[in-house]
RNA sequence: GGCGCCUUGGCGGAGUAGUCACGCAACGGUCUGCAAAACCGUGUACACGGGUGCAAAUCCCGUAGGCGCCUCCA
């Protein structure tokens, strides 16, 4: 399959290090909040990226971190993190905050159905991999001690402005923040930040420069490392990752083993909500929580994600989430054709094998294109809609359906058949139908849409829908 | 100030140098006992101005507007 590659700035073939196995790391949350839609968009897209892997073939092992260490609030800040801030805030430690939050998103991962991680590290779990990783860039010289930690230097590491294509003399460093007087060059980052002596921390480990914690970025190079190797084939995240974060990562991680970090690096777009960024400041952060509280399942969410491509900057409104849920509730009518075929033997021969790889596989091998592959099956939907239902091939539109939920994860073959009961309903309305009996026939119509059933009355007979 | 991206019909959103995206909504129609659903059809969609091509919404240049990043961020 092929992916953009942020990279090489080029749409590339996936050629894993050592085929048919894919390793694959994924910057996951910081766990101190409710992740918002804009995350779970973003997520969603990576397990897609993971399911389609798996299909062309590939098998995965993929890293999705758990950051449960604090980043910083800002460069200038004294040492108080996201975690402990939001610890203090809530009357609880960092440690009760990120074991919360971590289990929530855990949570939510199976509720939005994500294909496994094969590994879900959590930092505070590996921090004796991530000094070990500081001592060896110390070693090499990559490092000096200021006041409130251990540095990268940035300068000595030539490629730095290469992977976000920086130009580091014009960009305005601490146009919006103050940053240390001491350090070197504006984009010289914390690799251990020493305690505050005033304060105590929640979360601080001794190390061989002094007590304190990990930097914003060491985490996510030495789990890699750890888990992955050295070189891994595909590194994804948000786009906002690219100037400061994966930057400093692959100086981290290229540093210190002098090799390359990662071959692909995907990254996905942000989403906005009445054209603004989804920020806390903007309160603007919709949850799963909000989702559901509004009748819509998070199938909805996932399908709505998939409406665009995951490199475009694309929209949220509950309009479109509506949309999306109309869209769904039409892909679930057409699972539930298969119910109501026959297999006679007089099927029209329709390729579902071919129309599999066409309409499904190839558009996602193709830079995961989404959007065409929803517009594709949409189209299939609306061509069995005109097929005579007893002409559809239930094994093949089966096995289309298992295509789908394999790599969208959209749980349309998870529907179970209507039961015996309503199925005497139908059967029973439509001889009222045939009978001419209208007043039976509408009481039954009635009963079945109380049971959530909507009939759709063709020549031969009735197809049920769910409402 | 620097870097980058974007501008497609009422809304969302793909795609592409030469028949169709698709979804939602709207309108008209067919079918129907009535409905519903389904199907068919309709809407001069590609920001504006130039340029290159037989052909441009698609490539190039310019203009306008919008967005993102340069601070933690999905």
């Amino acid at each position: 399959m092929k992916l953009y590659n942020t990279l090489s700035k080029q749409i590339e073939e996936i050629v894993p290090i050592e085929a048919p196995s894919v390793t694959l790391y994924t910057c996951g949350p910081t766990v101190y909040d409710y992740p918002h839609i804009g995350n779970w968009f973003t997520f969603i897209r990576y397990d897609v990226l993971v399911r389609t892997l798996k299909a062309s073939g590939l098998s995965t092992r993929w890293v999705l971190n758990i950051t449960d260490v604090g980043h910083l609030v800002s460069d200038a800040d004294d040492g108080e993190d996201k975690l402990e801030k939001g610890a203090r805030m809530e009357g609880k430690t960092a440690w009760d905050v990120a074991a919360f939050y971590g289990t929530y998103f855990e949570d939510a991962l199976r509720r939005l159905n994500f294909s496994k991680p094969d590994f879900l590290p959590k930092a505070t779990e590996h921090i004796t991999e991530q000094i070990e990783m500081i001592r060896i860039l110390t070693d090499k010289g990559y490092t000096y001690v200021i006041d409130d930690g251990v540095y990268y230097d940035t300068a000595k590491f030539e490629r730095y402005a290469d992977f976000a294509c920086l130009d580091l003399d014009e960009q305005q460093a601490g146009a919006r923040v103050e940053f240390n007087p001491q350090k070197r060059n504006a984009t010289d980052f914390a690799l251990w930040k020493f305690s505050p002596t005033d304060q105590q921390r929640d979360m601080e480990w001794d190390s061989p420069w002094g007590k304190g914690f990990p930097g914003w970025h060491i985490e996510c190079s030495a789990m890699s490392r750890s888990y992955l190797g050295d070189t891994i084939d595909i590194h994804s995240g948000g786009i906002d990752h690219i100037p400061v974060h994966h930057t400093n990562e692959i100086a981290q991680s290229e540093a210190s083993t002098g090799k390359r970090f990662a071959n692909t690096w995907m990254h996905s777009n942000h989403i906005l909500i009445n054209d603004e960024k989804i920020s806390k400041s903007l309160g603007n952060g919709i949850t799963l929580e909000d989702i559901e509280a509004k009748g819509y399942s998070l199938e909805v969410l996932r399908l709505h994600a998939l409406e665009s491509h995951y490199r475009s900057q694309s929209k949220f409104s509950w309009d479109s989430l509506e949309a999306a849920q109309n869209r769904l509730k039409s892909y679930q009518a057409m699972a539930d054709l298969r119910f109501q075929a026959q297999e006679a033997g007089n099927e029209k021969p329709r390729d579902f094998d071919h129309v599999i790889r066409s309409d499904i596989l190839e558009p996602l091998f193709e830079d995961l294109n989404t959007p065409t592959v929803l517009a594709n099956i949409s189209n299939l939907e609306n061509a069995l809609n005109t097929d005579c239902i007893n002409s559809i091939e239930v094994a093949g539109l089966s096995k289309y359906l298992q295509t789908i939920d394999d790599t969208l994860g959209l749980r349309l073959i998870q529907s179970k058949d209507i039961n015996d009961e309503q199925k005497t309903l139908i059967q029973n309305r439509w001889e009222a139908r045939q009978s001419k009996d209208w007043a039976q026939s509408d009481a039954l119509r009635d009963q079945l849409v109380a049971d959530g059933i909507g009939l759709r009355d063709t020549q031969f007979k009735s197809i049920w829908y769910r409402l």
